[in-house]
DNA sequence: GTGGTCTAGACCACG
DNA sequence: GTGGTCTAGACCACC
């Protein structure tokens, strides 16, 4: 499967394999009813622990992502399942406040983080609200 | 000193302590040259421990923010210290890509992000490059 | 047949089944000496496994509901075979005990959560003792 | 502590953990802000392994009951946190449905259910809305 | 000292 | 075969 672990990297394994499935999401390659891989198929083509994937797997359904099933394993919910609300847009803030604070600081100009981002959604392919799968 | 911290917060202590500094360079309230509290001050003020207060400074001075004097404590550098370089060029990208994907997969448009992000931007008061400290 | 699965609930499908046999009996759509689908028919019916259903049927009779016979299949036990015994009441107690706990907790007056047995009750339409069946 | 666990009911442990401490929150013998044993300590106290204890500290924690610390481990929240809401009510009712039809069918009469809860709820000490702690 | 992460391996429930 | 639960033991981040 399309996905590389960075095992020295800071962020916990299992949040790499839930932001590469998120990715996966948006780019189109994993889409709404997929099934992804069995925690023990994932694990061993990761060559990770299958505790791993499966915390993985939580997350993703307690974020509103997956549905995790007891034959078809964890299976990708329709995109309204997921919509951004309150909550998210809180966290959003929270997470791009110091990240914002820190670029002022070192003297990059707001057009040119605007323009990091825009770059980053020109690599996701102009992806379009509604149109991400389903 | 200005400061708050949540003990509840997912973030840890010290990183909470780093973006405020981060942040009081941003609003001004921080500048160049100034001393930070010393670490036992810092950590009495905030009832915090004290090895948490000087992991703070320690990450702050390895990101080039501040230089730590065997007198005057920490000090902060001036702006050209902690430029923009090519690394976290890099670090800003991969902290951004997966909240960009996030946005993406929950029905988040370009727009509405790049207008979260202009937001924080005024709320720091529409510092402009160089213009922050010194 | 007038059945639901939802193969995305945490309940288990054959307590699905079991339940919705029981919610059958008490509304009347099943009666005593009635036969259920054989475990064949009701797994294609509802696109199951035959084993999920043998499983269900395999705990109404094991609970007193039903009877399992070679040719007739699971045949509805008149009331009297699955009156309420001591061993029921222990297990309500159980059951309900948490539930309770959770309520007060969670601020619920007394009244409010009777009110919402009372509320279910009345959809089950007010059946009495010794009414439900036969 | 004030706990005991069945190994061998088929209420997987980190429930029973999680019951128990929500019951001890509406006796008031774990208040708000009260500290919670530690993982290590409570397993050991228990006879099981820490990590029962932390899936039970991590679901208590999703349901808004508790926070986890760093150093202070898991403190309980206040009230306010984790006051009935719409899921909540949705939650109670899918988990009385059943209960409550098994009741009809045995033939117990609507009196004698809504008899067992208020006993239940006596022994909860008629707490009332609001007075559980704080 | 605390909890968080990860590994390894077992058994069971489910279908 | 699937995921869920539990155990055992390791290392690390945090404070």
């Amino acid at each position: 499967m399309w996905m590389t672990i960075d095992l020295n990297s800071e962020i916990p394994i299992y949040s790499q394999i839930r932001n590469q499935i998120i990715e996966g999401i948006v780019t189109g390659s994993v889409r709404t009813n997929d099934s992804l891989p069995s925690v023990r198929q994932f694990a061993a083509d990761l060559g990770i622990n299958l505790h791993t994937v499966n915390k993985a797997y939580n997350l993703l359904k307690q974020e509103g992502f997956v549905q995790v099933h007891r034959q078809k394993g964890a299976v990708v919910n329709p995109p309204d399942s997921y919509r951004a609300n309150d909550e998210y847009y809180t966290n959003v803030n929270e997470a791009l406040r110091p990240i914002i604070a820190e670029s002022l600081c070192r003297g990059v100009a707001r057009e040119d983080f605007l323009n990091i981002c825009e770059r980053i959604y020109e690599e996701y392919g102009n992806v379009k609200e509604g149109d991400n799968n389903g």
